[in-house]
Parts: C-alpha cells; structure tokens; sequence
DNA sequence: TTAATCCCTACTAAAACAGTAGGAATTGCT
DNA sequence: AGCAATTCCTACTGTTTTAGTAGGGATTAA
C-alpha cells in the first residue's frame, strides 16, 4: 500500500462524486474547481478508476463519471489501490525468494514491515467511501 | 509518520546493536556488512540516531556505538522519526490554518488521513526493539 | 455544428531518495 | 610516536518518483 498524493486525490475525488451522486454524472472540471486539483491529473487519475470498475464514464456534453457501485460498497482500499499500482513498498527493499539480502534467511525486521503492510491494508479495507460523505454532511 | 528505507535501514541497524550489544560498542562497518547497507550511508543515519539520543558513541579505533537505552524501552516510532523528519505527509496537502484548499472548511478526507496517521504511528508505538531481537533469536 | 466532455499518449520540472566522496578528529594498540 | 580504526561532518550527485502539463482525438447533447 503506497500513499501519495495520487491516492488521496482519488480518494478526494470519489468522495465528491458520492457526494454529488444525485446530480447525474459529475464532470471532471466540476470535481477540478471543487476540490482544487488540476483537470488533467484527474485524466489520468479516472482512467484508472474506471479500468478498475470504480466508476463509469458517460461521454459526450453533459457527460462525466458516476460510481460504478453504491458507495457503501467501495473501499478506501480499493481506491488506493487502483491508482498506486506498486505491490509493496513496505517490505524489505533486497527481498528475493529465498530471502533477504541475498541471504537465505529474512532480515531482522523482515516481519516488522510485513505486519504494517497489514495494519495500513486492514485500516483502509475498513472504511467504505460512504463513510466519508457521512462524516461530511453531517458537519 | 514517513516511511522510507532509511527509516528502514534505522530499525534494522538499531535491531543489529541490540542483538551484538554483549559485545561492547558495535562498529559501523560490522553492521554494514551485516546488513548490507553502505557505510558512509549508515554515518548519515546515525548521526541523526544520536541526534535523538537512541545511540552513544565511542570515538576511535575499537569504537562503535551502542544503545543509549535498554532495547525494551526504545519504541520503533522513535527510531523512524529520527532519520525521516518529516513532521506528516498522511495530511491534506494544500492544509492551511483555516482549512483544506484555501476554503474555511476541512476537505472531505481530511480527518481520514489524520486517522491513518494515528493509526501507522499507534502501530509503531507499540513495539519496541526488544521485540524485534526476540522475534529473531527464536528462529 | 459547436461546445462540452471523456480518452489517450507523451513529455517534463521539481523534489525526494539513496548514496558517494573526501577529509578531519579521536583513540586504542604496538 | 605513529598507525590504523573508527566516528564526525559537509558537500555533492545520479536516479527515480511525483505531480503535473501539453496536445490532440473521439463522442455526444443541444
């Protein structure tokens, strides 16, 4: 689990297409002027969305993206995921197969990083992206 | 909280003067080979180690560093804040006193970051370098 | 037909990361 | 006294990642 800016503006930006869900599809410059990040990043940050089945796209004037699901059912995990593709940043940088360092057995703190990897994975895995426009409407 | 892998190499250089702390101070170049991280690299870290009191230092030919404190009372949250000083990246980036964005109001994922933070350094906060030496002389 | 929109690829500036280089100061050992 | 092993310190640097920009093409509602 790798966390960027990346993940937190796919985050930010599912978050604003939940909350706008009623409206029809929400467009890509809308989501841009409400949460402040460049049109063109979002691009490139929806098509990944949509190839990992987390919105739809609607072309076309008065098109844009709508949640391909209810938002009680998509994951921060997932979201996270789709944009930050790398597989595991937490584990130990020389890890081969037989193990660490080129040696045959694991680091010392091999474990250490596995186990965080977890913690952040469970974390995420936890809280749906209708948990987040909740908390908002209800301030 | 910041993750990289010289937060990591810290832990796993602090873990490996635990484990040889009956041998008197533990030199730079023993850990380097040891644990296979560049030497002058390892200078770098634990000038910032003793910076934050975890280590001491023996000047001069049979010298090394060794643990400030016992394994059991050092946190690994103390060890990686040392070397990574970055204060928080989890957060909203374009954070300002008043809000999220230049607006008056937090962003919709502000407090999800701030919980995950909370959550990564709870982690980090409840193992101690003990633990790691122990994990490791039972295999 | 036009404007709004998504779609796609390529490029790029800046920052962060991970590491190197080189030398100075200190100290144990012979 | 002199040498070798060590820490100490500063500056530099190559590579990768990050966070975007640029530019054009395709689609569709009005």
């Amino acid at each position: 689990m790798k966390l960027t800016t990346k993940g937190r503006y796919a985050v930010m930006a599912m978050a604003d297409l939940a909350l706008y869900k009623d409206s029809g599809p929400t467009s890509l410059t809308d989501i841009s002027l409400r949460q402040n990040i460049s049109l063109a990043y979002l691009e490139q940050i929806f098509m990944k969305l949509k190839d990992s089945n987390l919105v739809k796209s609607i072309r076309g004037a008065k098109g844009g993206y709508i949640l391909e699901k209810p938002a009680n059912e998509i994951k921060i995990s997932n979201i996270i995921s789709a944009v930050d593709e790398e597989v595991k940043m937490l584990s130990c940088k020389k890890e081969s197969k037989k193990g660490c360092n080129n040696k045959s057995t694991k680091c010392i703190t091999h474990n250490l990083w596995d186990q965080l990897d977890q913690h952040i994975n469970n974390f995420f895995e936890k809280v749906k992206l209708q948990d987040l426009v909740k908390r908002n409407t209800n301030n």
